[in-house]
DNA sequence: CGGCGTATACTCGTCTACGAGTACTCGCTC
DNA sequence: GAGCGAGTACTCGTAGACGAGTATACGCCG
């Protein structure tokens, strides 16, 4: 699984299907990418650009396809996609619909990490980020409205499935919100102890020991 | 927002609060690291991990705490936090909890592209991904209820919430593949006929022109 | 028709991430 | 008591990501 490809920055990717459909120079490739909107997805780096460009080429992805002068603007070097280069366009999106990767976004390691904050301030983290996450979901959703009027919905997917992401992500934050203001969560008294006391109880201590020799029957770490 | 760290690696982030709680050496804090199945989101890069630590203690967000030998193995230098680097500490926290991140997975990227492929072989791929999804969801789903037999919910929270983020798209996965099976989604037909025939019809190249121009009415980018 | 802002098209150097490799040590077996 | 494999604790070289900077050309305003 996730192959150890040649080029294996995102970017790159992008470039090789902009280049399937027609021969571009590089800085017609950031444009059309920003044309597109994808660069709501990422920025547009030049210097990962012309970095990603010259490997594509290294490898045999791609060839020049000539150079043109343009009125008196300086050169610009035109590539096309070779059939490695197709080749290796299909595996990669074939890999990449087919095999869910983990994700460890930073949402993640903050939520294992949270402890070190008290757990007031954490609910209070946590309803600005709903809040913000709300706002951006309803914006978001216009968005899709105005968009889906004028293209085919085919064309729109990833939209899509990102919005349906951030929705289960203010869902799933608005349940743990609601359960901390509760105080219903198991082990909010113990947290809230370590915090005004500054005292860490020893069954926590212990945790630390315990999982490094091992757990008594260990949950099978798959 | 996001604002631009000193030491901007996630794993700094782990390390500093591991810190937080006792001093340790770096080869220790990878061992914690593994013990408490952090390894499961991230790799341990030993590469990374000692290149973050002397990032850190450059920055003054750790010091070393003495050098100690054990034994007849090789010295081992203890570093201990320092208070900017607990500062450093919550204040990244809050951010990471406040401040939702645009995530580019690369699944969003391959959506966008799998226009590439034909309809058939997306809809094969797809399935594979959900079948993967799901096995994985279950097992991890009896993992979690093992776990939380052991320990408190609240230290379970990041397992939960990865754990919810792939039932959500599980769940649109799904949804979406109903739908091209079904072939009631809006632009599928053109997209079969592109890859039967291999023409693009002028609508689909027009939309490139149209987005360089930009559009008559610009749904508003944000 | 001079000047200035914006767009074009890159280049260069730094900083970071990483992973393969190294060198030692301990414990166990035969 | 020699040999082997697993564990310990790190080092170093390289490839990649990135962003600030550069240099030229075009449009258009007065």
């Amino acid at each position: 699984m996730a192959k150890r490809r040649k080029v294996g920055n995102l970017l790159a990717l992008s470039l090789l299907s902009l280049l399937a459909q027609q021969p571009m120079y590089p800085y017609e490739m950031a444009q059309t990418l920003r044309a597109r909107g994808k660069d709501k997805n990422f920025k547009i780096n030049w210097g990962s650009l012309y970095t990603v460009v010259n490997n594509l080429e290294k490898y045999g992805f791609i060839e020049e396809a000539g150079t043109v002068r343009e009125g008196r603007q300086p050169e610009r070097t035109t590539y096309q996609i070779t059939a490695q280069g197709l080749a290796e366009l299909r595996d990669w999106l074939a890999e990449l619909l087919s095999v869910p990767e983990d994700e460890n976004s930073a949402f993640v390691t903050a939520l294992s990490e949270g402890g070190i904050l008290p757990p007031d301030q954490v609910i209070k983290l946590l309803t600005i980020r709903l809040a913000t996450l709300d706002k951006d979901n309803a914006d978001h959703q216009a968005d899709l409205k105005l968009w889906s009027e004028r293209l085919p919905r085919i064309l729109l997917l990833e939209t899509e499935y990102q919005l349906a992401m951030r929705l289960a992500q203010a869902t799933w934050v608005r349940g743990l919100l609601r359960e901390l203001v509760e105080g219903t969560i198991d082990g909010i008294e113990t947290w809230r102890q370590i915090h005004e006391t500054g005292e860490i109880p020893p069954e926590f201590r212990e945790l630390d020991e315990q999982a490094k020799r091992g757990w008594p029957e260990e949950p099978d770490g798959k």
